[in-house]
DNA sequence: GTTTAATGACTAATATATTAGCCTGTTTGC
DNA sequence: GCAAACAGGCTAATATATTAGTCATTAAAC
C-alpha cells in the first residue's frame, strides 16, 4: 500500500504504448489469448499491458510490442543496435563518477 | 526458474533505453543515489534499469526516463496526449472482437 | 435466433521484483 | 597523496507481479 505516484508524462507514455499494442494486435487479427500464448505470458498480464498500467515488467511489454510490430525506438533491429553502441560510446567519454558539488537535494516540487 | 526468453529486438530496445537514461543522468550531473531519491526508488533498482534489464516495471523505467529527459515517444507531453487519443479512436473503429483464425494482414507498420 | 468464443473482471497461490543494508574497490576533488 | 563519495555487487526480508483458474457478458459467425 505504498501507493507510488508517477509523472503525468510517464503515465501517458505507458497508456499510449498499451494502445499501440492493442491496435497492433487487432491489426494482426490475434485474440488476446492468441497473443498471450505467442508471448508466453498470461492473458491477464496482456490485459494489464494493453491497459497501459505501470506494473508490468518492461521486458514483457517490449516483447509483446515487438510481436505485434510496434516500433520501440528505431524502425529495425540494425538501426537500434547502432543507436545502442552510440549511446555507450557517449557514456564512455564522460567522467566515470559524478561528485555532488555540495548542497542537499531538498529542492521540492 | 522459468527462465523467460526475449526477442533480440526487445532486449536491444531495453538496453538502449537504459543507456539513454544513464547518459541523461550524467548529463544532469546526478549520482545514482541522487536520481534514485528523486524517482523514489532504490539505487539497486536504478542500476538494473540503467543496465537495460527486462525485470524492472515499465512504470519505474518510464518515470526515471522522464526525470532525466529521455524522450519516450513524442517530443512533448501535449503531442503525446494527442497520439494517445488518436490510437484510442483507431481502436474504436475496429471490430470489438477477433474471431477468425489469423491470416496475415499485409500492412505491418 | 443459436452457438461459439473473445473480452473483462475477479481470486488465491506462487514467482519475482524491490528494498534496505552491507561491503569492496576506485575515482574525483582537494 | 588523502579522504570522501561514487559505483558495482551481494544478501535477506518484504512487497508486488504473474499466473491459472473461474465466471458473466456480449460480439461475431452460422
Amino acid at each position: 500500500m505504498n501507493q507510488r505516484t508517477y509523472s503525468k508524462y510517464a503515465k501517458e507514455a505507458a497508456v499510449l504504448l498499451g494502445r499501440q499494442i492493442k491496435l497492433g494486435r487487432k491489426n494482426c487479427q490475434w485474440s488476446e489469448q492468441n497473443l498471450a500464448d505467442r508471448a508466453g505470458i498470461s492473458r491477464a498480464t496482456l490485459q494489464r499491458i494493453e491497459a497501459g498500467e505501470m506494473s508490468p515488467s518492461i521486458g514483457l511489454v517490449f516483447e509483446v510490442a515487438a510481436l505485434v510490430g510496434v516500433p520501440l525506438f528505431e524502425q529495425d533491429s540494425r538501426a537500434l543496435a547502432v543507436s545502442t553502441e552510440l549511446a555507450q560510446s557517449k557514456i564512455a567519454l564522460l567522467p566515470k563518477r559524478i561528485k555532488t558539488k555540495a548542497k542537499a537535494v531538498d529542492d521540492a516540487f
